[in-house]
DNA sequence: CGTTGGGTTGACTCCACTCAAAAGATGTGG
DNA sequence: CCACATCTTTTGAGTGGAGTCAACCCAACG
């Protein structure tokens, strides 16, 4: 299932092209050149692979460089629920510095690319670099907030909004990454992906998902998704405007 | 609404009773000492006050000392989800020093006292205490990870299910606090609390609370709840056994 | 007292689930 | 390149869980 292939070729986080991108803080110099040495490399890892496994402790930490992601639980008897999606700039693996062991399984959705850094040099963070240290408080407290608006999603609205709540969500999370070309985002995620997310049946996805689209305010042609209406979209979705937040990359 | 009244009898945190708790972690002298200076002082607020409200810099942050209070969000059309609720100590505002201002707000539940801490005086932890700074991180990840198995209960779980997991989860992190007496706990939760908590209604809120009482795994009576038969319980709700995690309190 | 907020109960509706079958897709190996 | 298996999606029919609406009870409280 899993095949991570360390990669020779890497690049050096000062050119890294995310950092570049107004969502993210910017790093001072030093940090930067600390963030350099904590990196061992990077890894490729296919669709459908797990990354991190619930009840294990993972030797490494990632961040999403490129694809995408998801974490979720498994329940004894199978019932799935993914808790987020997670795109590049999102850091992987907090929960096995601080709870131990990982309460979640991360798996990867599309191929991916990610950043791998060193466990033993974490605490170096801490000691060394207070506004790192800081930008780790402010990934959870992001994370914490991402699952946060997912519950509200899943509690109170009924699966069209729900579903439209959580296009709009994702086209708003990749425009920031520069990720939308002309309304159009990749739509990797199968049926049964979109029901654990949302806690619905893949049967009952099936068929919101072609409401949706009968309706007009999006267009789905195998694995891309146009928004053809954002604004009608949010509105139907009941979402609020949701100023983006400026976030650290690390 | 809101009734903050400043107190002149405060505990030094050495002799905090919480801290005495097994479930704590142990901080050393000097981090203890500095705690005592990060707080300004205690707050008594009544039971129903907002705390915190969604869209504001807090002007504090708190760690609860004793009582019960609960995050949630708000929809424009009235729609409230309780994300998690909060007991003795669990921290309060990390969300205004990451992020700007709450994404979310907090209310209490019951009469509740509070430990204010200086908002100015934040930095400095990461500064010069990194450990508590790491705990920091910690409480974090720990929040994620409290509305994580909320979302897999509300996308997961049909009604009774649902709500038989919330007593036990209750239950247990009741049990780590010492607050539970004879199997019996506090229950301040109206039905309200309840429906927004796990995504229902209130009337069938009424109902599954019905339905467990008469199953005869939990008594009911006013505003105290006993639980039965705990196996049991956790057998129905189908919720895995959750080794308590021992976690850092500020 | 009357008022108010919380809880109960019944009747009815409907959203979403289950079961089932079949039609595309996709991929694999012979 | 075809045959076959597997995964994904679609569609229909029937069911049931949870919502809505409404009336009513009860306790707390001013």
């Amino acid at each position: 299932m899993a095949r991570l292939e360390p990669l020779s070729t890497t690049t050096p986080c000062q050119n890294c092209a995310l950092r570049a991108l107004p969502i993210f803080r910017c790093l001072s110099g030093a940090e930067l050149a600390f963030v350099e040495k904590f990196k061992i490399g990077e890894l490729e890892v296919q669709a459908g692979s797990d990354i991190l496994l619930a009840g294990t402790h993972s030797a490494h930490l990632f961040t999403i460089f490129g694809g995408w992601c998801f974490r979720y639980d498994l329940m004894e008897d199978g019932r799935r629920q993914i808790h987020s999606l997670l795109l590049p700039g999102d850091f992987i693996g907090l929960q096995t510095e601080m709870l131990g062991t990982m309460q979640h399984s991360v798996q990867s959705l599309t191929d991916v690319r990610l950043c791998v850094f060193s466990r033993e040099r974490f605490w170096t963070i801490y000691e060394s670099f207070p506004e790192l240290a800081f930008d780790l408080t402010w990934a959870a407290a992001c994370g914490e907030r991402t699952v946060e608006v997912a519950l509200s999603n899943v509690g109170q609205r009924p699966s069209f909004e729900r579903l439209a709540a959580l296009v709009v969500h994702l086209y708003r999370q990749l425009d920031g990454l520069r990720l939308v070309k002309d309304g159009t985002i990749l739509w990797p995620l199968t049926q049964q992906h979109v029901a654990d997310l949302l806690g619905l049946s893949t049967v009952h996805v099936s068929r919101v998902l072609r409401r949706l689209v009968d309706s007009g305010l999006v267009r789905l042609d195998g694995r891309r998704l146009t928004v053809v209406d954002l604004p009608a979209l949010a509105e139907v979705a009941a979402v609020d405007p949701e100023k983006p937040l400026r976030r650290p990359l690390i």
